[in-house]
Order: C-alpha cells, then sequence, then structure tokens
DNA sequence: ATACGTGCAAAATGTTTGCGGCTCA
DNA sequence: TGAGCCGCAAACATTTTGCACGTAT
C-alpha cells in the first residue's frame, strides 16, 4: 500500500493542502465539500485531531459534516498518505496531516497530568529508527514513537 | 503513578508471575482465580494479547472468565506496572508482562501483509529516546515505539 | 447524465459500569 | 465473617456500514 515515492517531495512550496487537492484530483477524486473542509483543517492544525474533534471544529465553524464522512475521507487521507493515524493510548484514533516525502516527521510526548500532546523531532531518534529496521530486514512503511509522562510545565508547577 | 524503582529489580530469578503475585498480595490484593490467571497467561506469552484474545485463551483452557473481570485485571496491572498497554494502530489495546524494573523492554514491528506482531530491542534507540525526555524535561513514566510496515519473511515471500 | 460524494440512521465492535453472589484471608 | 473478587448483563463510546439524495464533471 502507499509507500511514498521520493519524487513525492518538493511538492511543499504554497501549503500542504492544496497539494493534497491536486493530488486528489489526480487520482480521480472529486473535489466535494466535505473532503476539502477535512483537509483545510488538519492542514491548520499542528498536531493530531480525532474524528470527534474534526467534527466539532467543523461545525463550529458553521459546516456541518456527517461523522461517517470524516472517517471515510481520513481514511482515504491516510491509504494515500497525506494523513497519519496516531494513538497516543487512550483508545482514541487521531489523524495529522503530513508532509509528502515525510519530511516534518514527528512524534509525541503526552502528558499524564495535563493531557497536552507535544510534537517533537529528533535526528538521532529516527536514525536508531532506521538502524533497526535495517537489522530486522523489516521495510518500514511508517513509524510512530510515544513518551507518556509529565511534561515540563506540569513538573515545575508541582 | 507507578514509577518503578530501581530497588524492584532483582526479583526476576524464578518466574514474572510469581513476583507479580507477591507484589498484589503486598499491596493488599487477595489472590483470586480469575486475577492469577490472567497473570499466568501473560506471562507465558512473548508478545502483547488483546483482551479479547485473553478471554478466548481462557475459556479454551477451561477457565471461564467474565470479560469485565479481564479488563479490571489489566487496569490494575497496568497501574502497578506489571503489564504495558500497547496499541498498534488497529483499534484494539494490547496488554503484555513487564519485567519490574524496566529491564528486557521491547518495542513492535508490526507487519500490515501476515499481522505478526515481533518484539525488538535496541539500546540506541533507547538512549535516543531518553536524550529527547531530557532535551524537554519531560518525566518519561513510559514509552512505546511502533513501526509498521512488511516483515522480513513476508518481504521474501514477494 | 452519471458516477462519485455526502449525510443520516442503524449496526458492529471494543470497553466500562452496576450489581448480586461467591470466596479467600 | 466480611471485604474484596468475580461473572453476567446492560450501558457507553467510537468506528463502520447501508442507503438515498445531491453535486461536480
Amino acid at each position: 500500500m502507499g509507500a511514498r515515492q521520493p519524487s513525492d517531495r518538493g511538492a511543499r512550496g504554497p501549503r500542504r493542502a492544496e497539494y493534497a487537492h491536486q493530488r486528489l484530483t489526480s487520482r480521480g477524486f472529486r473535489r466535494g465539500g466535505a473532503r476539502a473542509a477535512v483537509i483545510e483543517l488538519l492542514d491548520a492544525e499542528e498536531c493530531g485531531r480525532s474524528a470527534g474533534e474534526i467534527e466539532d471544529m467543523l461545525r463550529a465553524g458553521g459546516r456541518r459534516v456527517g461523522r461517517a464522512t470524516i472517517y471515510r475521507v481520513l481514511d482515504e487521507l491516510d491509504r494515500l498518505g497525506l494523513v497519519t493515524r496516531i494513538e497516543i493510548g487512550d483508545g482514541i484514533t487521531r489523524y495529522e496531516s503530513v508532509f509528502p516525502g515525510g519530511t516534518e516527521h514527528h512524534h509525541h510526548l503526552v502528558c499524564g497530568r495535563c493531557g497536552t500532546l507535544t510534537p517533537v523531532t529528533d535526528d538521532a531518534l529516527e536514525k536508531a529508527i532506521r538502524r533497526v529496521a535495517r537489522r530486522e530486514s523489516f521495510a518500514v512503511d511508517e513509524h510512530d514513537v510515544t513518551l507518556h509522562g509529565m511534561c515540563a510545565n506540569c513538573g515545575a508547577a508541582q
């Protein structure tokens, strides 16, 4: 399934949302309102959002979108590699916009006290992951790292 | 919540299950049948099992245990740090036995083709994670890494 | 015009809660 | 004996599926 080609890269200039639309169009998808709304919403978010949150946010913005549609759109986007599915351990799946080519990839710090989800990037971590994959002859398609604990703020406040 | 103390270590000689029982007893928990069954089952498994799998396996072994009880037991064990909750992205939470002290800690390779869940350990990876946590002043309690892709077997067969 | 996209409602699945009865310490 | 443990059934929450209508191409 959708292994991202290196050639996908370089499309990042203006906005991810625009790229996503383009890519969908080129694959024969129509530019329906609900899909566009979800793409643009996720594009504006820094980190993951759950299907429920997306529904509420769209509704708050005056856009009424069916829950089923949201799940369907997210599923399509995930298969196309335009969105990543993340699970931080609370049983709710979140989705976040992905830059084509896998750049700007990040991981998550989940604070058990305040619930904040913080994105982090780290080269050494990525390298270590690639090395493990290679050692195990495992062809990595996607990967995620989640740290659970207490964030700096909560730690200081304590 | 249950940050594992270094002094917890060294209890590993005979069997994890025995240690878990001890620890539970010392905290005032009784040694009920269902809990013991779940502990022993997980102790014998190398990698994570879902609540449903646990129920089926126990039932197959002639031990009828209520689903609710399994979830309750798993929740307790998780809070005591005797079990880890892992999510590999299919919406099902799995649980696996943990060695006290955090040793023998491992991560997961999920093959999207055959569905196999393979445990892996890697020092460099662990170090990288500790470094990130430190840089972000984040007090890590638990962490997990999941690689999605194609395992060596499926890659060779293809 | 037609196939795709969408919303609503209903169903399926995984997990949690309530409660009466049983059991271990 | 009595506090906790357990199993059943019902409640919940999230996600998926079915179907009819609307809309972009």
